[in-house]
RNA sequence: CGGGGCAUAGUUCAGAUGGCUAGAACACACGGUUCGGAACCGUGAGGUCGUGGGUUCAAGUCCCGCUGCCCCGACCA
């Protein structure tokens, strides 16, 4: 797209904060907060957003069906599994006025995760062992009144999750269907361009389980956690559950993602069991298994920026090259507006960069957002494209052919 | 939830010890010059200094409450 009709903008003026993300992300005009930890999603930032939310879409749908939830429950859902009281982070709303008040209750949840959801949703479709296993996920806003948010994108009171649910006939099929999403996370992981930094890790399985659960852990100096890992059995522990050994190499990691086992907690309150084979009531087996989006995009800016702005994996740039016209000359115009249209028709993402902004203010820029890719077009380019590497010092003249062969 | 800091133009900030007719940079508008690393010159528009009280001849500046934001810690199915 042309950046003269994008909307957003790049400033200079740009608060610096402490994380990274925040301070990149808002300079380059990818988000802009509305209160600590809420932000809006511009253009350039919704673009990698819904890159990585697609990213997980792909993966998910070889294993589970996807839905979408409701983002208000009702209070009395949250009764049933007794959580209205225990889970502190539970926005609700107040009633909006006296007459709301005397129609109902007036109170709802803004849902911070979907065990409450799910559950009865399920419930509704399944009712024999021939209707299990069932796995379904969303990708969709989530809302948690954390006491403290902090470092931009990687823990807001509002932000993205993919949530999965599973349901099993037996515990073994649930611990099958377990082993097998490991492997579906870690192919998101990596497409996500993190897979080689990010290791699991043996976490508390909470209330519900005695179990292990399992944490994707980016290792990421600004990550919120601490991870140990035990090199003579090869494990990662999050330092919360780790032996009270000093044997262990530490590092910091950010959570991105996280399964667990919630046995027949849910489905127990819920009531929801299933008929076997032999004609008996049975009880399910749940699992659920979370990544969060928007942190895993504050992550990535974390890892990978310099001193000139972001660097973005090619899978979830917001565009995979940035073209720069120099001048206005009618000539250099023409060839620039001819090689946008031409990468367009070969199916590349492009980021026009027409605006009448000075040369330099177009190179920064251009380093600032952090596409894989920079073209220049100008006279001195007589004809031909320069092309760079965002991670790269040196330039090249080429060819339009020349060019396609390099992107 | 504890501790520290901050709140002034659209944005980022400067305004010691009270005297303000409140400034700068960036952004914006107009004119001109310029076109390979956030160009330059000129002109202009833009503010009830977060909010409610108090002290004082006088409050952006001092005191108290409230609200919000940032940072540290606790917390984090």
């Amino acid at each position: 797209m042309r950046l003269s009709k994008l909307f957003g903008k790049t400033t200079r003026t740009a608060k610096v904060y402490d994380s990274v993300n925040a301070t990149l992300l808002q300079k380059a005009g990818f988000i802009d907060m509305v209160m600590a930890g809420v932000y809006n999603y511009l253009p350039l930032g919704l673009m990698v957003l819904t890159k990585i939310e697609n990213i997980i879409r792909e993966e998910m749908n070889t294993v589970a069906s996807e839905v979408l939830m409701t983002s208000l429950s009702p209070r009395s859902f949250w009764e049933q599994t007794q959580r209205i009281d225990t889970v502190d982070v539970l926005m609700k709303t107040s009633p909006a006025n006296d007459l709301a008040k005397q129609k109902n209750d007036s109170e709802y949840i803004l849902n911070p995760t979907h065990e409450e959801m799910v559950t009865p949703l399920v419930q509704k479709f399944v009712f024999s062992y021939k209707d299990l296993p069932q796995a379904v996920y969303q990708i969709q806003t989530k809302f948690r009144n954390e006491p403290r948010v902090k470092s931009g994108l990687m823990r807001g009171r509002e932000f993205r999750m993919k949530d999965m649910y599973s349901f099993h006939a037996s515990m073994d099929d649930f611990k099958a269907f377990y082993e097998k999403s490991k492997e579906v996370y870690k192919r998101i992981f990596d497409r996500l361009g993190i897979g080689k930094e990010t290791v699991i890790a043996l976490a508390s399985g909470g209330a519900y389980t005695k179990e292990y659960s399992h944490e994707f852990q980016t290792i990421c100096e600004t990550g919120e956690d601490t991870i140990c890992f035990d090199e003579e059995t090869n494990t990662y522990y999050n330092k919360e559950v780790a032996p009270q050994e000093k044997k262990f190499k530490t590092m910091r990691a950010a959570e991105v993602g996280n399964i667990f086992p919630l046995g027949d907690k849910f489905t127990k309150d819920w009531k929801f069991s299933y008929t076997n084979a032999e004609g008996k009531e049975a009880p399910i087996y749940m699992g659920s298994y979370g990544i969060g989006p928007s942190r895993v995009m504050g992550v990535i800016v974390e890892k990978m920026h310099d001193e000139a702005g972001m660097i973005w994996p090619t899978s979830i740039a917001p565009a995979e090259v940035y073209l720069i016209v120099i001048g206005k000359e009618a000539d250099t115009v023409k060839q620039a507006d001819a090689l946008y249209e031409e990468l367009k028709k070969q199916g590349k993402s492009v980021l026009y960069d027409d605006r009448d902004v000075s040369p330099g203010q177009k190179f920064s820029d251009a380093d600032l957002i952090g596409v894989p890719y920079r073209l220049v077009v100008s006279k001195k380019t007589d004809g031909k494209i320069e092309f760079k590497k965002r991670t790269g010092k040196e330039t090249q003249l080429v060819s339009f052919e020349e060019l396609l062969k390099l992107i």
